[in-house]
Formats: structure tokens, C-alpha cells, sequence
DNA sequence: ACCTGAACACCGTTCAAGT
DNA sequence: ACCTGAACACCGTTCAAGT
């Protein structure tokens, strides 16, 4: 972001508005800052070409069509992962890594569901790979149980645990509705129920996808891949 | 769906064609078939409508939007779920009811993604997560590790391994395409083009969310669960 | 080379009207 | 009570025309 070429508005009309010439990377900027704004819904072509004071069909001279668009969002926000350390112990290693991208997905809210759809990985993404590819062979682990391993991770490779719901959602994280479901779910739903009424480490059932979830999961599993490795 | 109530066609009209009364479940149902048949993104309440030889609108009388039509989806997939065995140790009964409910996602590849991105679950699905819930409490684990077991396991609790990119395109499964994208990574993407050019134990890179990996993973996660609550 | 506007083939949904 | 059709406010994208 730091190191975009900050090139000169060319002024060729007498309109008052800087208006600097349309470029990919300045569509695909502004295609992320609305996601990461509205959210990826609000997105759409027509949209994104309003926000840039531009016809709609100005967008096609640099993106093949939105399918392109939403492939170089994915990339980009993958770009944007700091590099691994090159030193220690290959779980140590992996799990910075890790780490490292989980700050990126969560500035992007809407980048781990995206790349989870797109057909194939950009070439951000394929250099990340192949980092953690490395960071797992270099650590000596098998080849098949580095491909294990890519399986295993899923989309935590990336940072993000995908949860089966969304509980970033207004309703999920007011306290009284959670209350209601609870004390409504105890005859029918007991277990449910129960856990809903315990488990409240932000404020229940809601806001889970945290920190502490995270990690207790990236250890557990990197645990389970060492102690696997150690075995052969 | 063997229950389906087969009601009598009633053809108040001389037309040739049965067309049974519009009813929520046959919306929902047509609506799975076509989601089955042709994707997610096929379905459109006019292509619906169109299939059930009914006007668009008429939808509307049984469905209060598309959304609520995506939520009897998801919750109906979740429904056909096989129940879940009483006995054994909890591993044992978590391990074949996960099972169960991969099966019943491979028969509507739709249905994890759609579930995902529901915002609540529906009845069907409360009913699997208080079942799930009550193998691992009844099994002693405690209520917060019970907790960490749900989001450890993510969109595996209903049997599928959300994977990072969808390998079931076209590409992604031809085994030319593949050898090709391996010897041109050879240079820049060494890590990946050696795992790309190693591992096949389906033709390639592509259609690796099979059976080997799912219950790979699910028992590296199994095992590290009973190893943590051993631990107390 | 880049931008534009009209047009096409789609969406989900509201609303007033039918039976 | 259920179904219908016109209409509204959106989509992504093609194509011919402008500069």
C-alpha cells in the first residue's frame, strides 16, 4: 500500500475534480475498500464504477469481467501476509506464518470466504503456498504428510477459521437475545442450551471466532502433525 | 423423503399436465433438486417457479423471500442426516455421526457452503449440534472444551472439509492441466511444484477432498480432543 | 487506447388485481 | 386463500460509437 506509485493527476480536462487516470490497481484498490466498507454484497460493477466517477463499462478496460475483479482482490489480500521467519523449529515457524495472515483476513473481513471461492490461487497466493509448503518439508516432513497437513489447516492456513455460522451478525451478539434462546432452547435443545448459557469468553454465543479459538486449534493440530511426524 | 406425504393430484382444471397445489415443502424440495442438479447459482426464484410450472410470485405465497427458501435448504439437507449410535466411547460416536453427515453433504454439494453462510440454524440443525454437543458432555469433556471442540472442527462437525480452493472444477481435475502447472512452477514455486508433482492419490492436485483426508484430519482432531481432556 | 451510453438478458420483490 | 402479471430497482456484460 506504502509503495503505490503516487502518480501526478494529469489535469487534461478543466473538470475541478482530480480525477487521475483509471488503472487496475486503482479499480482493484477501490473494489477492496468498498468490501472492506459494506461488505462483499455491496460490491457490484455499477457501484465500484460510481465510487471512481466513471462509467460502469470504463471498469471492463481493466478487468476482464468481475470474475477477474474479485480473482485480483483475493491476490491482493494475500499480498499483503508479512513474511515467515527463516529461523526455528518448523512449528514455530508455521504458526508465525499463520499468525502473520490471520492479521491480514481479519483487516479484510470478507477475503477469506472469497479466496475459498475463486477456482484457482493467483500468484500471491501460489508464493504463499509455496512458503508454507517449504516452511513443512524444510521441517522434514514427509511429502505426504505435507500435503496432510494443507488438507488438515483448510482455511486456517490463510488465519481463518470458517465457522459454520455467521456470528458476526447484530442478532448473534446481543446478550438478551442469546439469553432468550437459551432459557427457550433448555426443554427441547438441553445441551444447546446449556452451552449457550455457560460459554461466554465475549459475551456469548456470539464473537467466538477469537483469538483463543484460534489458537487453541493451529496448536492442537500442529501438535498432532509433530507428534505424527516423530512416529514416521 | 420416503415419508413425503404422497397427496392425490387434484386437477381442477381439464389441463393434461398433474399439478399438484403449490405447497412450502415441494417449493423447498424442487428448489434442493435444482440446487443438486445445477448448483446454487442456477437457482433463481423465476427459474423455480418456471420448473414448478407456477408464476414467479406464487413462490412468494409459500416462502417468505429467498432467504427464508436458502434456510429450509440448508435445514432440510441437515435433516437427512442418519442418527447418531448410543453406545461407545464418545470418540467412537462422534467419529460415525460425523460420518453420517458427510454422507449426506456428498449427496448436496451445496449444502455446506449455503449452511455457512446462514446466519442461525434452522431446527434440523439445532436438533445435530445439541446431539453433537451431548456426545462430547456426556462423554465428561468439560463445557469449555466442549466449546473449543465446536469451532476445532468447524464445517467438519457436518462432515465437510471446507477446502481452499475448489478442486472440483474442470481444471483443477486434468491431469495434463496439472502436469503443465507443475513444470512451469518448477522454478519460481519449487515447494508447490514438487507436492503438485509428487502427490496423486486421485490424478493430481485436484479431488483431494476425499475420504483419506477427511478422516485423516478428523482423527488428528479426535485424538488430540481425548488427549487434552485426559489431561483434564 | 481509453471511455461512453444504449441495450440485452437477467435478478428479487412490491403491489394491485384477479379467482 | 392462493395465484397472477405488470412494474420497480437493481444486476453483469456486449456492442457500436465516440474521442
Amino acid at each position: 500500500m506504502a509503495s503505490m506509485p503516487r502518480r501526478a493527476t494529469q489535469p487534461t480536462t478543466s473538470r475541478a475534480t482530480a480525477r487521475p487516470a483509471l488503472s487496475r490497481e486503482r479499480v482493484v484498490t477501490a473494489a477492496m475498500e468498498l468490501a472492506d466498507r459494506d461488505g462483499l454484497d455491496a460490491l457490484s460493477m455499477r457501484r465500484l464504477g460510481g465510487i471512481l466517477g466513471v462509467d460502469p463499462m470504463s471498469l471492463y478496460n481493466h478487468v476482464r469481467d468481475k470474475d477477474d475483479l474479485l480473482d485480483a482482490m483475493a491476490d491482493t489480500a494475500v499480498a499483503g501476509i508479512a513474511p515467515s521467519p527463516g529461523e526455528g523449529h518448523w512449528t514455530e515457524r508455521l504458526r508465525s506464518t499463520i499468525l502473520s495472515a490471520r492479521a491480514t483476513m481479519l483487516r479484510h473481513p470478507w477475503a477469506p470466504r472469497l479466496i475459498e471461492q475463486r477456482d484457482r490461487p493467483g500468484p500471491a497466493t501460489l508464493r504463499y503456498f509455496d512458503t508454507v509448503i517449504g516452511i513443512l518439508m524444510d521441517g522434514g516432513l514427509a511429502i505426504d504428510l505435507t500435503h496432510h497437513a494443507l488438507h488438515l489447516l483448510g482455511s486456517r492456513v490463510i488465519g481463518f477459521n470458517q465457522d459454520l455460522f455467521d456470528d458476526r451478525s447484530e442478532a448473534a451478539r446481543d446478550p438478551a437475545v442469546i439469553a432468550l434462546m437459551a432459557s427457550q432452547l433448555a426443554d427441547s435443545h438441553p445441551y444447546v442450551a446449556r452451552m449457550a448459557g455457560t460459554v461466554s469468553h465475549e459475551g456469548g454465543l456470539g464473537g467466538c471466532d477469537d483469538d483463543v479459538e484460534f489458537t487453541f486449534a493451529l496448536d492442537l493440530i500442529l501438535e498432532g502433525l509433530d507428534r505424527r511426524h516423530r512416529a514416521g
